[in-house]
RNA sequence: GCGCCAGUAGCUCAGCCGGAUAGAGCAACUGCCUUCUAAGCAGUAGGCCAGGGGUUCGAGUCCCUUCUGGCGUGCCA
């Protein structure tokens, strides 16, 4: 709940723009419009722990240099009973302060208070966040892909919990529509080639490929005890009865396969249900009376351009440029009656608003779909939902699979994939969490090859060799009678190393919240890594054992303070802390 | 054509609202284990931040433009 980085932050601030009213006031200065300074922290500790560019950037608005406006704050700043033990002048008008003492003891304080709350705020207490993933289609084994989007929505998820939010994570099991027709049609025809034989039955040219088909005729043909297929009951039954098997087989592997992932859903959402309820016909309908439809070609279509026109041109932008676009509309009923997926998507989204009442819905989608983005939105917002406002479509770049430098083709209809659970088979369940944990709109390669042999080379054995390190530092110490004390004097700690590494512990809350915030959770993969860095680097100059009792206490206390916040960061990406390795 | 995302070290990527000499990991090279785990530490080397203009005290970061790569532009989902 405590961060010791906005705190200072905070006070660098407030000190600077005392000093500047204290300035003013006297004369030093010339009277501005100045409300805050701006405080950030140097790249390189040298140049302190914070700065503030106030006398940089206020250089215009009082014209005078800024060393001399720097001066003048320097001359007027009162650092007695702050964080701060020091200000000084550096660079072309920079004013660095550095820290005392009791921001490092504050820090330890609050890590040692909070435990494996630490980090943790309520930045987003009360809001009601619905975090939609992967949501791949039921019709074949999940592919590796959709490894990448579990890991976003789980790890983002997890991020938003921490900053107090309320967070649901869903699955849209998409069994209702064209690809389940597609799936029924393609079981139905392994069904006939197994019963009259390959040739004499042709497969649908856009039927599912893969073995997983096969397999599930099979299965199919095993239960219809009598032998009765393809008699006793018309074709579309047999079809509805094959995909409703089909599910009931796929389903569930779906599910073991993301439990292994480490990966639980809050709800399973079923498309069917909206179609079922009447849902998509009555939000098309709504559609319709809202003015925002038009029949043509015995189509019901959404006047997908004109809602877009009008937000960009709320947007600002130009005239032209709106035209360039050549904007189209989308059916939301087909001619034939049925809806499309675009109209249950509506309806579904709709759901989450109007009737589960989410505050904001994150859904994590390819970026092939990122041309169905502007249109969900703007269709939210004709129904007067804010979509614009309240949905936010996180686009991950697709994963490029690789074996030996070999491009892999993910296609589900080829049925060459490599599936979820292959790649668990070959990689590690963390080694694969912590890779996927990565800024959402880098392209990435993936390589099997290499993915296997990432023992020693992955980051990830960084990070939890630093947590292995210091359980069987402490375990050790306690054999030998030396336990984590309960309280120490953490002003001992005064080397670079250790001043560093209590400076990465205070940046954990602020971690989170970005990561939160720039709905991107590779924000904790870097800061543990730090942590890790810094804590390799203390071990190796600062030594427990054979040191005067009060320091040897301090580090042990930092030490574990250390192994608290690796643990909970890497519990927040999902990654196992190991005590030994 | 139009649109979205990206282009920073050999590779994978950081770089907070524009700030000081552009950082880290891996790979390469050199050192360091009779003292708490060497899956570690210290060091060396590696850069026209894709190219070109602009905005200003200051640009990897903002604007314009060109080039390169990925993706999209369905009565598919």
């Amino acid at each position: 709940m405590r961060n010791l980085i906005q705190d200072a932050r905070d006070q660098a601030a407030a000190l600077a723009m005392a000093a500047y009213r204290a300035a003013a006031a006297d004369g030093t200065l010339p009277q501005a419009d100045i409300h805050a300074a701006p405080v950030e922290i140097p790249r390189d500790a040298s140049n302190g722990d914070f700065t503030t560019t106030f006398a940089l950037a206020a250089g215009k608005a009082l014209r005078q240099p800024p060393r001399t406006i720097a001066q003048a704050l320097l001359d007027h700043m009162d650092l007695s009973g702050s964080y701060f033990a020091s200000a000084e002048i550096a660079g072309p008008g920079f004013l660095n302060f550095r820290l005392n003492p009791s921001w490092y003891g504050a820090v330890c304080a609050a890590v040692e208070a909070e435990g494996g709350d630490y980090g943790t705020s309520e930045d987003l207490k009360g809001q009601k966040i619905m975090v939609e993933f992967v949501s791949a289609n039921p019709t074949g084994p999940m592919h590796m892909g959709n490894a990448r989007g579990g890991v976003l929505g789980d790890t983002l998820a997890a991020c938003l919990a921490a900053c107090g939010a309320e967070v649901s994570r869903e699955f849209y099991v998409n069994d209702a529509g064209h690809q389940i027709d597609k799936f029924a049609r393609s079981i139905y025809a392994r069904c006939m080639q197994a019963k009259l034989g390959e040739d004499r039955c042709a497969f649908p040219e856009d039927g599912y490929q893969g073995d997983d088909i096969r397999e599930l005729a099979q299965g199919f043909l095993a239960r219809d005890e009598n032998g009765a297929f393809p008699e006793g009951k018309d074709e579309a039954a047999w079809m509805s009865a094959m995909a409703e098997y089909g599910l009931s087989v796929n389903l569930p592997r779906m599910k073991a396969d993301l439990r292994r992932y480490k990966i639980d859903y809050d709800t399973w959402f079923y498309e069917s249900t909206l179609h079922d309820s009447g849902a998509v016909a009555e939000t098309a309908e709504l559609l319709t009376a809202r003015g925002w439809t038009y029949e043509k070609d015995g189509a019901l279509w959404l006047k997908t351009a004109d809602i877009l026109r009008e937000n960009l041109r709320r947007a600002g932008k130009k005239e032209k440029d709106i035209e360039k676009l050549d904007l189209k509309d989308d059916v939301l009923r087909r001619a034939n009656g049925f809806y499309t997926y675009f109209a249950a998507d509506i309806a579904y989204h709709r759901n989450k608003f109007e009737t589960r009442g989410f505050d904001r819905v994150i859904n994590i989608w390819g970026a092939d779909h990122h041309g169905h983005v502007a249109r969900l939105k703007g269709a939210l917002d004709a129904l007067g939902l804010d979509g614009s406002g309240k949905l936010d479509i996180v686009l991950m770049q697709l994963v490029k699979l690789l074996r030996d430098g070999e491009l892999v083709k993910m296609s589900k209809r080829t049925g060459k994939a490599i599936s979820l659970s292959d790649l668990l088979d070959e990689v590690p369940v963390d080694a694969a969490r912590w890779f996927f944990n990565a800024k959402p709109d880098t392209q990435m390669d993936f390589d099997l090859g290499l993915a296997v042999r990432q023992d020693s080379e992955n980051p990830i054995y960084y990070v939890e060799y630093a947590h292995a390190r210091i359980c069987s530092l402490i375990e050790k110490l306690a054999q030998e009678g030396q336990a984590v004390p309960p309280a120490a004097d953490m002003a001992l700690l005064d080397t670079e190393a250790e001043k560093a590494l209590i400076k990465q512990l205070a940046a954990w809350p602020d971690t989170v919240r970005s990561a939160a915030r720039a709905y991107d959770s590779s924000h904790v993969n870097r800061y543990l890594m730090e942590l890790a860095g810094c804590f390799h680097r203390f071990y190796t100059a600062c030594h427990i054992r054979q040191e005067a009792p009060e320091l040897a206490a301090a580090r042990l206390k930092l030490a574990d303070s250390v192994r608290s916040v690796l643990k909970t960061g890497l519990k927040l990406i999902g990654v196992d802390a190991p005590e030994h390795m």
